[in-house]
DNA sequence: CCCCAGGTGAATA
DNA sequence: TATTCACATGGG
């Protein structure tokens, strides 16, 4: 067991962070947040401004968690008027974590026209199927599994995860990261846009999906996902011609744009806040 | 039986 | 380029 103190100026919310929906493996379990990340079952609690965790030591904590971050300036870069505003008071301490990139991309091919409980399900379902038992500090856990577990799997094992239609799309990935073991580092080392292409030349990885990569595995915190709850968001508050109906790729690329040069280089972090301070009965549904 | 849920891709005009 | 539609699955 490890603790670790939070400085005043270094806000954090546990809670927030591992709920918001940007991540799918963690689950509270008496208190306690439990997750796989990587190799390692990790075990985490927050009581007030206390960090206390076991699986793993303070400096990957730190670096999940990217607590070196200063988060009051980047919420203060983006805090442009009283809808943002809002969000921000409400949910101070949400801090985007670095995933791993494989699951990661993933987690957001299955993510596409479902909702959340279901991609929860599905990457559960492929750990507890393809990926490494593994004894840690909540009893028996699976890692994600590799990109050449994946590849190897048919289309038909596949949908037994619940993947429904997304298994080939899944399968094509696992067979293309397992030919391109260096695929996260070349995604990382080119500039953001170009990154976004080469992400989407994947079948099953269109702009949203692959937004959420850049975002929340390479902390490209300039890239802005639009789903459905950000595309209401944004027409209400901000974009009001936009009324109602589907996404089209130019209302997609408009959104994002305005987000971009609205916010700044933290507009993700804008559209996370926004996100999760949304509620259900948003727009009038 | 209908619609919706963190979309995407193929077909069509 | 813009619109339309199917798609597996699960829940309300």
């Amino acid at each position: 067991m490890t603790t670790i103190t939070l400085r005043p100026d270094q806000p954090f919310d546990l809670s927030r962070t591992l709920g918001c929906g940007q991540v799918f493996r963690w689950e509270t379990v008496d208190g306690w947040w439990q997750g796989v990340v990587g190799d390692r079952a990790v075990r985490i609690r927050q009581d007030g401004p206390v960090l206390t965790f076991e699986g793993a030591d303070g400096a990957f904590v730190a670096d999940y968690f990217r607590l070196a971050l200063d988060l009051d300036a980047v919420l203060a870069s983006v805090d442009r008027d009283p809808a943002i505003g809002a969000a921000i008071r409400r949910c101070r301490g949400l801090r985007i974590v670095r995933q791993p990139p494989w699951e990661c991309l993933v987690s957001y091919i299955c993510a596409t026209n479902t909702n959340i409980p279901a991609v929860r399900r599905r990457v559960s379902l492929l750990a507890e199927r393809y990926g490494e038992e593994i004894e840690g500090a909540f009893g028996t856990a699976y890692t994600f599994p590799a990109a050449e577990m994946l590849a190897e799997a048919g289309c038909e094992e596949l949908r037994d995860c619940r993947l429904g239609y997304r298994a080939g799309a899944v399968r094509e990935a696992a067979r293309w990261a397992a030919e391109n073991p260096d695929w996260a580092e070349r995604i990382a080392a080119l500039p953001c846009e170009d990154a976004r292409q080469e992400l989407m030349r994947l079948r099953g990885v269109g702009p949203k999906a692959a937004d959420c990569v850049l975002l929340f595995a390479f902390g490209r915190y300039e890239s802005f996902p639009v789903d459905v709850w950000i595309r209401r968001i944004m027409a209400q508050a901000y974009l009001p011609e936009l009324g109602g109906g589907a996404c089209t790729p130019a209302e997609y690329d408009r959104i994002r744009r305005f987000a971009r040069a609205y916010f700044g280089r933290y507009a993700g972090y804008a559209g996370e806040y926004l996100y999760c301070s949304r509620t259900r009965s948003f727009g009038g549904g």
